[in-house]
DNA sequence: AGCACGATTGCCT
DNA sequence: GGCAATCGTGCTT
């Protein structure tokens, strides 16, 4: 069952949160790879000095931010690592959501490959850094800037409820990660985690 | 046209 | 723990 717009239709910390649990899929050329979002962080638009849309800035990269909600923004970060996020509220509000890390459930030989160059024989080392962060769950899903702006009501790039129920899980909620230049927002506790989970990118 | 930097990762000590 | 890699992007000139 794929999450509906009503669901990115709300603040970004509030979809933060309730995406933990959530299925994110990508499906290309038949190949299906997915896995439970376990971390995420939310960026709240033009009143946050940690989102690329802070003070209303609008460039060719976020312009996506600026559509509805429920579409992806996929950015390239230090020149080599891509960065998935759910744009999230109105229409005309920027704000996005950036899922950091997955638990991953499907298409797992396809992720090593995509990884490691092998598609299996993981160490439990390998099992574990397949998804444990932003830039590489980009990696194993196989997603990159061209996937920006598509349609998370689509059929190549969706996030829906856990297929099968997932765990019962606490939630916390922290400092975001590496936003040293955000001033006063560099300690707003808009990073949220499901407690004690294996995949998360850091404790 | 040039330049400083980053919502990261992986390798090294 | 520290730090180099690597280049698209945004902002200045």
């Amino acid at each position: 069952m794929k999450l509906d717009r009503d669901f990115y239709n709300r603040d970004a910390v509030t979809v933060a949160r309730e995406l933990l649990g959530k299925r994110v899929v990508h499906q290309e050329d038949g190949i299906c790879r997915a896995g439970i979002i376990v971390e995420t962080e939310a960026y709240m638009g033009v009143e946050d000095k940690g989102a690329h849309s802070y003070g209303g800035r609008r460039t060719p990269r976020n312009e996506v931010m600026y559509g509805p909600p429920g579409y992806s923004y996929v950015y390239i970060i230090y020149g080599m690592y891509n960065c998935l996020n759910a744009v999230v509220n109105e229409a005309g509000t920027p704000q996005g959501v950036l899922i950091r890390a997955l638990e991953p459930t499907e298409g797992i030989d396809v992720m090593a490959e995509a990884r490691f160059g092998k598609a299996s024989l993981l160490t439990p080392r390998e099992m574990r850094n397949l998804t444990n962060g932003p830039g590489k769950l980009c990696g194993a899903l196989g997603l990159t800037r061209a996937h920006n702006g598509l349609d998370l009501l689509g059929d190549e790039l969706f996030i829906t409820d856990p297929l099968v129920p997932f765990a019962s899980f606490e939630v916390n909620a922290g400092p975001r990660i590496n936003i040293d230049y955000a001033e006063e927002a560099v300690h707003y506790p808009w990073r949220f985690t499901i407690q004690d989970n294996p995949y998360l990118s850091r404790k």
